[in-house]
DNA sequence: CATGAGAATAACCATTTGGTTATGGAACTA
DNA sequence: TAGTTCCATAACCAAATGGTTATTCTCATG
């Protein structure tokens, strides 16, 4: 089967590495809970609104979250189908693994069976 | 439930910046296949060895990966443990999304029922 | 129109990242 | 012992990252 590598790179790396920082995933659990305006995400951090500002670019970069117009507001939602892309990533490797460490077993107890 | 946020942060960015570079993931990928020597790891790559070198101390640093010793080569083995962690993330934040995803369909409904 | 709130942008800075070449050490091999 | 293979380490470099402050833009409202 051997999916691993398929899918777009530079997509995953963008969302790898949007997930990689700490505030930004405090970001994306905060609007797992709805839509926010900047400042609103901003408020929990010990961290100037620019710097939210930032993280909001990196996250959009990675296709993760996306902006609306509300009057003055730029209320940020999620976007689930990025997180997809890297789960399914992970799974496959795992899957692989899983697959690699049955063959083990079953050389090992063929090994057993016939010594 | 709420899990977001729970586990080891530092483990978590360590993993998913690993995991943030394509020649990283096709490591592992090659990895999944069984263990290798950083040479063998090194060839498909138009990159010099001490490049190949740093990158394995990030997949270390991240728990991807662990060493061996056998004779002069330093074979690598993958290290499936922080992957399930990441998945773990993922999956977390998938599930709160989906939950608030069939919420709003309900109140859809509802609103729809009786209008 | 003046003010103020929400947010983006610019300019700057320190640190990290991803690569290079050059060198050195450890273990096999002739 | 001398050479060779495998790998790590050091020193260096350019670019990216994550933060700052200062400024500007947009829109609503007095």
């Amino acid at each position: 089967m051997e999916l691993l590598g398929y899918g777009n790179p530079a997509r995953l790396d963008a969302t790898f590495a949007a997930l990689a920082d700490p505030t930004r995933r405090a970001i994306l659990a905060r609007l797992a809970q709805g839509e926010a305006s900047v400042t609103e995400l901003a408020r929990p951090f010990a961290m100037s609104q620019p710097a939210i500002s930032k993280h909001l670019k990196v996250l959009e970069r990675a296709g993760l979250v996306s902006r609306g117009k509300d009057q003055q507001r730029r209320p940020v939602r999620v976007q689930a189908q990025p997180l997809a892309e890297a789960n399914a990533w992970i799974e496959d490797y795992r899957r692989i693994l899983e697959a690699n460490y049955r063959r083990l077993d079953s050389l090992l107890a063929e090994l057993q069976a016939k010594p």
